[in-house]
DNA sequence: GGCGTAACGGTTGAA
DNA sequence: AGTTCAACCGTTACG
């Protein structure tokens, strides 16, 4: 694979990618908004010089989702030092300050507090006593030598408190499935596209979060992409694409609204902000607080137009099958006395 | 030829 | 401060 510069590599159809980085939102978008005119993914693929295999999941997200925007990288499972994680820690450790962390383990166990698929481990309790709670006593030096009784599994914790329906791990993971949109493992996923709808003002918007855009802006040419075509709104996010040598021609006709709603689940310098202020589109900041119903967003619902007032509506969810009448050519295509050019 | 997806190597950020 | 881990990414190759 060539290597063009510091950031960019070219794949086979001569696109321009950042390898583990998301594609920018406008190029994700133009994905969306090309499907949604018809355009075949394999004419997509070629038109924007991704790979198939990137426009296929782009779509299938969407089609998932209702969100064109990636999902959030790095990280970890939400905590489960919750607050009442935290205050039962604390209220066992001032009743007994000489506590062992492996005893609040078991305590929170046998209270309640948390089950086994979301108590906190050992190295975690200590690390709570530490730094949160590290001022009513410190006999810690003794937990390494005192250990449980029996060994416990430390393995992964659950990130959902005292979630042990059906689909429960059976010990392993939590959360979806492989690959899963829908019982999305992180909190943030839960809300997938969701957030943003349902609490506009959970949207800050540029709240001075830095986008991390230089990778992208550094990008000799993600394959002439204009932020012309974005709906208005959406011009926040591709700020930084502005200096890409972009072309797209036509005036989207298609607004896509909520297409980057669910940047809630992207974290504040989470790349997907790749524009940085894209106002009222992105949430940045992490939600990890709990989610009502966020196990089970209704997919269905997601698009519901009420869910996004004062954003045009939405379109449907791309058909699977394209007219064959949509197909355009890759060569050339006009928009509004707008030509596109391809190369 | 088009499409879905596993494998791969990479990035990211919380713990 | 540095490491680990598990999430995500897009590309590639295969069926």
């Amino acid at each position: 694979m060539e290597i063009i510069n510091l950031y960019g590599e070219v794949n086979q159809l001569g696109g321009v990618f950042v390898n583990g980085r998301p594609l920018p939102n406008p190029v994700r978008l133009r994905i969306v908004e090309l499907a949604q005119l018809g355009m075949r993914p394999c004419d997509i693929s070629r038109q924007l010089r991704v790979s198939h295999g990137c426009v296929s999941k782009i779509l299938a997200r969407y089609n998932e989702t209702g969100s064109i925007l990636p999902g959030a990288i790095g990280g970890s499972k939400p905590r489960v030092t919750t607050p009442a994680v935290v205050k039962s820690i604390r209220d066992y450790k001032q009743g007994d300050p000489g506590i062992f962390a492996w005893e609040i383990r078991d305590r929170l166990l046998s209270d309640g507090v948390c089950d086994k698929y979301n108590v906190p481990s050992v190295s975690s309790i200590s690390r709570i006593l530490r730094n949160k709670i590290g001022t009513l006593s410190e006999p810690r030096q003794c937990e390494s030598i005192k250990t449980p009784p029996a060994p416990l599994q430390y393995g992964p914790v659950y990130p959902y408190p005292s979630y042990s329906g059906p689909g429960a791990p059976t010990g392993t993971r939590t959360g979806s499935g492989p690959a899963g949109h829908i019982g999305l493992p992180r909190s943030w996923h839960n809300f997938l596209g969701i957030r943003a709808f349902m609490d506009p003002a959970a949207v800050p918007g540029s709240d001075g979060h830095p986008a991390k855009v230089e990778e992208w802006t550094s990008v000799p040419s993600m394959t002439n992409m204009s932020s012309r075509s974005f709906p208005p709104g959406i011009h926040g996010a591709e700020k930084s694409n502005n200096e890409l040598d972009v072309r797209f021609p036509q005036q989207s006709s298609s607004s896509l609204p909520g297409y980057l709603s669910a940047c809630a689940h992207s974290p504040p310098n989470q790349y997907c902000v790749y524009g940085g202020p894209a106002t009222n589109y992105m949430s940045t900041g992490h939600h990890w607080q709990p989610q009502p119903s966020s196990l089970t967003p209704s997919l269905n619902s997601r698009m519901t137009p009420s869910l996004s007032p004062g954003l045009t509506q939405r379109k449907p969810p791309l058909n699977k099958h394209h007219h064959p009448a949509h197909r355009l050519s890759s060569a050339s295509w006009r928009h509004g006395g707008n030509t596109m050019d391809v190369k």
